[in-house]
DNA sequence: GTTAGGGTT
């Protein structure tokens, strides 16, 4: 470029006319014009330019997502070396923007591309980058400032998913430096709520609040209807009545059911199902004895005429405000009661909420087209519900919540909401979790009844009263509060945050969560442990501010949970890492193993799943094996699921077969791979590659295998409770742990359950019934003190057997004796290194005397003045040179051969003095010549 | 002697 003459006046600082254009099909163009986010371009875009953070707020149907990084890329915010990156709190939401948005801008995916977990179509062209959002946080650790982003658009911040919550914090700095070094970052965060005061009025994250852009949204209105009461608690068969009547009374449409769990909405689909069968050409005769169901039969066929005239596309389903005359009209006065009459409610659509238990029977309405749905659901029939239901009957879809944000399904007029969901919580103290079912919040309420109106006008029948819901909580807490965060902490420390309780939280997590998840890290060994003199004042800070090791550093690199990466970290040797791999991928992929406990509906179902279910038992107990191999008890089933699996390519008919679920199976496939690749970058010397004929680990792999898992999960050891606690049978067959009075309990799914080992270590605790653990694996008494010292309290050095030098440490060692903390269960001794202190040294002395260390010296050993013993005697002061020799190591911190060394390579002529005066004056310039004795010849 | 929702590196 043309250099600017000095004389000349500064260029003007307006804004670029950067257009860069896009050859958009007319189609498209015509698409985009509808859209309420393209009236706001200008004023997002001069927002942009004005402020380094914008917050966009508009609802589902806004095209927000696909619209906002075109505004950026038209306007020039993307060039050769630097891109627009959109993060996503889900892989299929970033795949399909990506494609998306390509084909909006025809452009091809070389340019808008995406990038998740476990691939990604990013080349050189790439301007659009879509990911999801732990991905950006690992760019983070390679590339701090994001260098190759101008723009970064944090998409659905208001479902503060915990890495978006990490993201804001960490850009919230990026944005800074970035601005220091003349590389301005934008940042763009985008909610569906309004719910934004914790990034607006966090001062610590942003000192000057960000301005909010309110954008219109393009859904359909949603009548919501109240229950007058709220069942106290079969919101199931509420659901029930409330889908039925919808389905006899009111004109077509989907019908969406909000239900809690897996359980609930297989039992709800049965019902259905039953009620409205999909073949009913003969009426039931048996019903319509009665006069009442003869109405009710007579009524329901011409609800049924007329639902299905009432399909036409060109009638307006909405336009009518009162019930369709001659329909209902007795159902409804029969159900008003007078509080209803009195207030005069809206009864445009609203069934009432009677207890009236009809329609139990088969109905001759039509038919219902009833498709369970909820994530573990395998993938093809999850798809069911996005295909037009069959001719001639109606969509009803009972889900759990993955409906509510996840997935969308298209054609839903009705939405049935319990006002229940199904959360997961952690004991912040013990870590046991359990699973509880709740009220919603406002906004999930709130979400729910929107799936009614996205493709037209809709309704959202709520199964509980206006108050109840008024004393909802407005938003679900942000899931960084509700989870333990060693994971995060980590992540965090590998970024050089030593100091997490300063980091800008959106919402912090509790100080509790803070001080457990450092503990444990430190306990791993990832972080340093905080000096010990300060463990009484100030612990908590220091307890927060622990730095990160060299192995936390190596840890960090590994996908996984903490404890799992410590595991990879010592499986180098004996040729563990392809089966601690398999291991540590089985446990991080949730329900390896399909559910089969379901009741069946037929008597073949029934039959077919007892031989599945006997089939599953029979493989675990194969895969655990016997003897040694059992011992590594759940976590052998998992390495034996794996490996045989693999060895049948991962076929879905394997996986049916044995009863695994076949998209956890390929989840664990990629898994491993990741963990291979991890593994080599930081170990290439270790060759890994993935086998998939692995063979069995043999019976001495086996036993490191159970070591590792025990040094992983060293925080979750249990011991059977001894004789004298049996006394109570709430103790029978229960186990201790340091954390809990209560018992805990071998999960009878485990193929330990009836082992009963003393000691075993356990993936998880989930309260239910009991306090079960799950993934268990047995561990020896003897393993404990060795491979968890972190957790051990040791007595002092035992006098037998002695302590002694290691030749190849360079240290002195002991055996103690200790116990387990909290608990005190005692452990035997076992050989450690000899603990910091004046006795190390005077063992170093004696050591050194003799010769161990250095095998020069051992030629003086003869001609010495005193016995080396001395040194421990308690007389030694008797005799100066054990003074002399002892005061010269303490100073120079000499108390292990390495530490010596060191001391020699800041002065070579130290401690000759001072050995000397163990030898006899003849000798000393013997002495003098080979100082210092660290060469052998 | 079982009962687990939804996400992600």
């Amino acid at each position: 470029p043309p250099k600017t003459p000095a004389s000349a006046p500064p260029p003007p600082v307006a804004k670029p006319a950067v257009f860069i254009p896009v050859n958009r099909t007319p189609e498209m163009q015509e698409e985009r014009l509808k859209l309420p986010i393209l009236a706001e371009e200008q004023a997002i875009m001069e927002a942009v330019a004005e402020h380094p953070i914008v917050i966009v707020c508009g609802e589902t149907g806004s095209g927000k997502t696909t619209q906002v990084p075109q505004f950026l890329y038209e306007a020039g915010y993307s060039s050769e070396d630097s891109i627009i990156g959109v993060t996503e709190p889900r892989r299929v939401a970033a795949v399909a923007m990506s494609q998306r948005v390509a084909k909006e801008m025809n452009l091809s995916h070389r340019v808008v591309s995406y990038q998740i977990r476990y691939e990604g179509n990013v080349t050189e062209e790439t301007r659009i980058k879509f990911m999801t959002d732990g991905v950006l946080l690992k760019e983070i650790q390679k590339d701090f400032l994001l260098l190759k982003y101008k723009v970064v658009i944090i998409d659905e911040a208001h479902e503060r998913s915990v890495y978006t919550d990490i993201l804001l914090g960490l850009l919230s700095r990026i944005v800074a430096l970035r601005a220091k070094r003349h590389l301005p970052l934008k940042l763009l965060i985008m909610s569906a709520t309004l719910r934004v005061e914790d990034f607006t009025q966090n001062q610590r994250l942003f000192t000057t609040p960000p301005p909010v852009i309110k954008v219109e949204s393009r859904q359909f209105p949603v009548t919501v209807h109240f229950n007058k009461r709220t069942p106290l608690d079969d919101y199931s068969g509420e659901c029930f009545r409330k889908v039925c009547k919808i389905h006899r009374m009111l004109p077509a449409g989907g019908i969406l059911v909000f239900l809690t769990g897996q359980a609930e909405v297989h039992a709800l689909c049965r019902r259905l199902r039953k009620a409205f069968p999909f073949r009913c050409s003969q009426p039931q005769e048996k019903e319509e004895d009665s006069a009442e169901g003869m109405r009710r039969f007579k009524k329901s066929r011409t609800r049924a005429r007329k639902a299905q005239a009432m399909a036409l596309p060109q009638i307006n389903l909405d336009n009518y405000s009162v019930l369709p005359a001659g329909e209902g009209d007795e159902d409804r006065e029969a159900e008003m009661d007078d509080e209803e009459e009195a207030l005069g409610s809206d009864l445009d659509l609203d069934l009432g909420d009677s207890e009236a238990n009809e329609g139990e029977q088969p109905d001759a309405s039509l038919p219902l087209h009833v498709l369970p749905l909820y994530s573990l659901l395998a993938p093809e029939k999850q798809a069911q519900v996005f295909k037009p239901p069959p001719e001639g009957t109606r969509l009803c879809v009972v889900a759990t919540n993955v409906a509510e944000t996840s997935l969308t399904i298209p054609g839903i007029k009705y939405v049935v909401d319990c006002g229940k969901v199904k959360k997961r919580y952690y004991d912040r103290v013990t870590g046991v979790s359990s699973f509880r079912v709740t009220w919603v919040s406002q906004a999930s309420a709130d979400q729910r009844a929107g799936r009614a109106g996205r493709t037209e006008p809709g309704h959202c029948y709520r199964l509980y009263s206006s108050a109840v819901f008024g004393d909802f909580e407005q938003f679900p807490p942000p899931e960084i509060t509700r989870r333990p965060v060693e994971d995060l902490i980590l992540q965090m420390k590998a970024l050089s945050i030593e100091k997490v309780i300063n980091f800008p939280f959106p919402t912090p997590p509790s100080v509790e969560a803070l001080v457990a998840a450092e503990e444990l890290l430190v306990a791993l060994g990832a972080l340093q442990a905080p000096p010990k003199q300060e463990r009484m004042k100030k612990l908590q800070m220091s307890q927060l501010s622990c730095p990160i090791t060299a192995l936390g550093r190596t840890m960090s690199t590994f996908p996984v949970a903490p404890r799992y990466a410590k595991m990879l970290a010592l499986s180098q040797q004996h040729g563990c890492l392809p089966y601690t791999i398999a291991i540590v991928a089985a446990m991080t992929v949730r329900e390896l193993f399909e559910e089969l406990d379901r009741p069946a509906a037929s008597e073949k179902e029934l039959a077919e799943l007892k031989g599945r279910r006997a089939r599953v038992a029979q493989m675990k107990r194969t895969w655990a094996g016997q003897g040694p191999s059992l011992k590594l008890g759940d976590l052998m089933v998992l390495l034996g699921a794996v490996g045989a699996c693999e060895y049948a390519g991962c076929s879905p008919q394997f996986c049916q077969a044995n009863g695994l679920r076949y998209k956890a199976m390929l989840e664990i496939r990629r898994l491993r791979g990741q963990l291979t690749t991890a593994v080599n970058a930081v170990c290439p010397e270790a060759g890994l590659f993935l086998d998939p004929k692995m063979q069995p680990p043999t019976e001495s792999q086996v036993t490191y295998l159970r070591q590792i898992m025990a040094a992983g999960l060293g925080d979750h050891l249990a011991r059977r409770v001894q004789s004298e606690d049996l006394l109570d049978p709430k103790w029978k067959n229960a186990y201790k742990t340091p954390l809990l009075d209560d018992p805990v309990f071998i999960h009878p799914s485990s193929v330990l359950f009836k082992e009963l080992p003393e000691f075993v270590v356990y993936q998880e605790i989930v309260e239910t019934t009991k306090m079960y653990m799950k993934g268990v694996s047995t561990v020896e008494i003897q393993w404990i003190p060795s491979l968890l010292p972190s957790y051990c309290q040791f007595d002092a050095p035992l006098e037998e057997p002695a302590p002694s030098y290691c030749p190849e440490s360079g240290q002195v060692l002991c055996h103690r004796a200790s116990v387990f903390y909290r608990v005190g269960w005692p452990l035997p001794a076992v050989q450690v290194d000899f603990p910091e202190g004046i006795d190390r040294y005077k063992y170093f002395a004696r050591f050194l005397l003799e010769g161990q260390v250095f095998r020069k010296l051992a030629s003086f050993k003869s001609c010495l003045l005193s016995s080396p013993s001395t040194m421990l005697k308690t007389w030694a002061r008797l005799q100066p040179r054990t003074e002399t020799l002892l005061r010269a190591l303490v100073a120079h911190k000499a108390d292990s051969r390495d530490s010596l060394l060191a001391a020699w390579k800041k002065n070579p002529k130290y401690l000759l003095a001072e050995y000397c005066e163990w030898l006899p004056k003849a000798m000393h310039s013997d002495v003098e010549k080979n100082w210092p004795p660290t060469t052998d010849s």
